[in-house]
RNA sequence: GCGGGUGUGGCGGAAUGGUAGACGCUGCGGACUUAAAAUCCGUUGACCGUAUGGUCGUGGGGGUUCAAGUCCCCCCUCCCGCACCA
């Protein structure tokens, strides 16, 4: 049954219809195989999938065919980070239920992924806003609650005083609210956290074992937790005032510098200021003036260094001077003690501020090559390494000694320790929002905050809630929130805060393991046997936040009973991100890719009307940009073999890949390639099982070398994600056989054993081509259960090699040797080569560097 | 602002400190065709040279080394994250 083209578009359901209907991806636990989990981070769903949200899929896809080849129990499940915000706002505006929206969206990116012929078990499936799911995390707060780990405190909120809405901070621009456009406030309100500090040295110290996560995102997680060595002291204040203190304590990473102090800047929300804001004015305006902006760290940093002097001073407790008491917008309370001193030569926010008011800058470290008296601070603080200076008795130390020093005497004056602090801060999950999972617990007036009994749990969301409120709708809503305590049996209400939406995709992969559990979130067996996730496979956006929590919340329940593992996941892979040129029409808005027409000058016009076309920049794909292409037009097209193949071959993954047309026709030309290749080729293939012959030619030779360094070398590249490569060893394979093909000298058996290879190598990245070409051959079974294959040695080492010849690190000649020669004899064959030679010249040899069978270098 | 990354031909990219540009896209030349498309073959970093060959070349500047895209220092670019987007 030889078809003349390749019908991409009956390829590829029939095969889509054959691994549903055979439930060839779905797993149990089996002991007598080793298990493979490999996990793409789950999607939100938010609507169609585009070809952006294709190359996560993918990657993990390829993996799960590599290692289901290779003989493992395979699970690659999917499924749904249903809970959030757009959800919302959809609600808000057009006016469709979260839930109803939630799971339609779900529906059709499902059927776009089935399209996509990913290997997914979706017995699988889950998606967190079902009660089904939600339940059990509710269980573990009330653990985490009982044991400690969760606690209620003041925390700051973004508030829009127009809306009456608290607000992501995403929802901030400009300072601004969204919707509102007026100036958001900070308010604080009670609020649940988890004690992620509690583990912030495991957590630290986890990340070394952490060997197949990148560096980077090591690094970051780090960085994040910032784990500091420092000297948490106190200064005396001088004078007299009616101040209930007579200390202000402050922590710092520098106390070497400190005789380069020049001030104290404490917090505008330390309790100091607070009470000074009472009963001066310029403090309380300039306290309210920082409270009128965001949230995020990113906004306070950016902000101009202002302060309010108090008028407070404080005694220098090495020096006969005092220092003024600044209120600075750059001290956060959340670090620290929410004070600082200040010393403006070796911090540069400390410099900016000093400029700004004019106080005194008296750099303390020196440079080694500098002498003190010749070193000045201009503009820049100096955070380099040094020895101490104008520091009395610290004079000539290094900053480390110097640091020592300090720490100790201020100990044994009894005004300070030398402390750890961490930058890491406990984990806010109380969100004023209707779209997330209820916090199972209860206020009563007499006793408090109680917990729902666990026979009452899930605590579900309510159906009937208003969306045209402004404000959180479970508080909003009649009835809901009302409840009798479960201690005293009086009127209560219920908490109407749900949590953080990171709560739900901290443990959805140990959900997976047991997804249809009803009595617990998993059974431990089944944990035990899957976990830790082997490959997890997402952005690079994830590095710090979810990875982190996730790293947290497991273990966490180790610490409440329920896993016997700290690690969640064992490898983790970062992918880019897709791309795609943007465009603009004549009024400024932007146009999809469908809605234009690119000229081969490089102009593009607008499809309906022949009005010119903006090109702008490449950009990440999103619907906001409306730059993206979708799933279904690409498979209508090219298949989806066609766009796996693109998504792979054109970038390194961890690289961003930009979606061109040329590149999909590209890949689509490829893909009949290797049709018309193997379906027509123009040896006559043998039956399949025909042994290979015993004495080969020297052409014979060659592609069987070629074969198995390309098993080789695919097997390598797969292993280590370096799927570009793994595309173009399968080019190389497919160009060396069809060459083969047309060698009237070759054997059809070889030629088989080529075909039979390659399909094999090339079926994780274009899966259906390859059970149809699979099936071409004759071959009953599914190639993706195939033995992947195993390179012979023998075939890979060849008797010569081709090393170069330099003269002074320049290349003058390639030469062919024999493999393994003496260096004697690898000189005298460079020597002898009259390029060399002449490179050389009259000039006498001074030294030869001889790499074997790499490289010989003629130093003159 | 702080933390992390990135940069190589016209384009996407390849390269355990050891022959820079594998593999592809585009372009150019050719075959096939009445013609075109598709397909197949050859060629394609820049400059000089008829040629054997030579010079330059991996964001910019400096350094280490027999040898640097790769290691070190400084700078620039764009990207990711900054705790309530997911």
């Amino acid at each position: 049954m030889i078809e003349e083209r390749y019908n991409v578009k009956n390829v590829e359901s029939k095969w889509q219809e054959f691994w549903a209907e055979n439930k060839t991806f779905e797993v149990l636990e089996d002991k007598s195989k080793e298990k493979y989990y490999v996990l793409a981070m789950f999607p939100y769903p938010s609507g169609q999938l585009h070809v952006g949200h294709m190359r996560n899929y993918t990657m993990s896809d390829i993996v799960a065919r590599y290692k289901k080849s290779s003989g493992y129990n395979v699970m690659n499940p999917m499924g749904w980070d249903a809970f959030g915000l757009p959800a919302e706002n959809a609600a808000i505006e057009n006016n469709i239920h979260p839930e109803k929206w939630t799971y339609e969206n779900a529906e059709a990116m499902r059927k776009d992924m089935q399209l996509m012929g990913l290997a997914i078990d979706w017995s699988r499936e889950i998606a967190t806003c079902s009660p089904e799911y939600y339940k059990h995390e509710q269980k573990f707060f009330l653990d985490f609650f009982k044991s400690g780990l969760a606690y209620q405190k003041e925390s700051w909120v973004n508030w829009d005083p127009v809306e009456n809405t608290v607000l992501a901070n995403e929802q901030v621009v400009d300072g601004c609210g969204w919707r509102s456009g007026v100036p958001v406030e900070r308010r604080k309100l009670n609020q649940w956290s988890l004690k992620i500090t509690d583990f912030a040295d495991d957590l630290l110290e986890g990340l070394e074992q952490l060997e197949n996560w990148p560096d980077r995102v090591r690094t970051m997680q780090d960085n994040w937790i910032g784990k500091s060595k420092g000297l948490q002291m106190h200064f005396y204040l001088a004078g007299s005032n009616d101040l209930p203190i007579d200390t202000i304590e402050i922590f710092t990473t520098r106390p070497d510098t400190l005789f380069g102090a020049s001030f104290l800047a404490i917090s505008p929300d330390h309790p100091l200021t607070t009470e000074l804001a009472k009963s001066n004015s310029e403090i309380a305006d300039f306290v309210a003036d920082c409270h009128r902006q965001g949230t995020s760290e990113e906004a306070l940093e950016k902000a101009e260094k202002r302060g309010v002097d108090t008028g407070l001073e404080v005694k220098h407790p090495f020096m006969d001077k005092t220092l003024k008491v600044f209120v600075a917008n750059f001290v956060l309370m959340d670090y620290g003690t929410g004070a600082v001193f200040a010393c403006p030569a070796h911090d540069q926010r400390d410099l900016d501020f000093a400029r700004k008011y004019g106080l005194d800058v008296v750099p303390v470290v020196i440079p080694e090559d500098k002498k003190t008296e010749d070193f000045t601070i201009e503009n820049e603080a100096y955070t380099g390494d040094g020895f101490l200076q104008n520091s009395d008795f610290l004079n000539g130390m290094d900053i480390e000694a110097a640091k020592a020093n300090i720490i100790d005497r201020i100990e044994k004056a009894g005004d300070g320790t030398g402390t750890t602090t961490y930058r890491l801060r406990d984990w806010g999950i109380s969100r004023q929002r209707y779209w997330g999972c209820p916090i199972p617990v209860i206020h009563c007036d007499a006793c408090g905050t109680v917990p729902v009994p666990d026979d009452e749990l899930p605590v579900t969301l309510p159906t009937d809630v208003d969306f045209s409120i402004a404000g959180s709708p479970l508080a909003n809503h009649p009835t809901w929130k009302n409840c009798s305590c479960p201690k005293c049996g009086k009127d209560a209400l219920r908490e109407t805060d749900t949590f953080d939406t990171f709560f739900e995709s901290s443990w959805y992969y140990l959900r997976y393991c047991d997804p249809k559990n009803t009595e617990s979130g998993f059974d431990r067996e089944k944990v035990n046997y899957w976990c830790p996730v082997d490959q997890y496979v997402g952005g690079i956006e994830h590095a710090v936040m979810h990875l982190l929590y996730a790293r947290f919340f497991n273990r966490a329940l180790k610490k409440s009973g329920y896993l016997d593992f700290d690690e969640p996941f064992e490898s983790l892979f970062t992918q880019g991100m897709v791309t795609h040129e943007t465009y603009k029409d004549k009024n400024g808005k932007w146009l999809a890719p469908s809605q234009i027409i690119l000229s081969s000058n490089g102009s593009a016009t607008n499809k309906i009307d022949g009005s010119p076309v903006t090109i702008g920049r490449i950009e990440k794909m999103s619907k906001s940009k409306k730059n993206v292409v979708g799933l279904q037009e690409v498979s209508e097209n090219y298949g989806m073999d066609s766009a796996r193949l693109l998504i792979l071959s054109d970038s390194p993954p961890e690289r961003d890949l930009e979606w061109t047309e040329s590149g999909i026709e590209g890949a689509w030309k490829y893909i009949n390639r290797l049709w018309r290749m193997i379906s027509q080729s123009k040896t006559k293939l043998p039956e399949i099982g025909t042994a290979l012959p015993d004495i080969l030619s020297d052409s014979d030779k060659a592609i069987m070398g070629v074969i198995h360094k390309a098993i080789h070398d695919i097997s390598e590249d797969l292993d280590r994600l370096h799927f570009n490569r793994s595309v173009a060893r399968i080019r190389e394979l497919s160009n060396s056989l069809s060459d083969y093909d047309n060698d009237k000298d070759n054997n059809p058996a070889i030629l088989l054993f080529g075909f039979e290879t390659l399909i094999q190598l090339f079926s994780p990245m274009m899966p259906h081509l390859g059970e149809e070409l699979w099936q071409h051959l004759g071959h009953k079974n599914l190639v993706v259960n195939a033995v992947w294959p195993k390179a012979d040695k023998s075939f890979l080492v060849s008797d010569s090699v081709t090393i170069a010849v330099q003269v002074n690190g320049k290349l003058r000649a390639t030469i062919n040797m024999p493999r393994d020669v003496d260096k004697d004899k690898a000189e005298n064959i460079a020597l002898d080569e009259p390029n060399v030679q002449k490179a050389i010249g009259e000039k006498t040899v001074r030294r030869i560097i001889v790499v074997p069978n790499r490289i010989v270098n003629v130093v003159i």
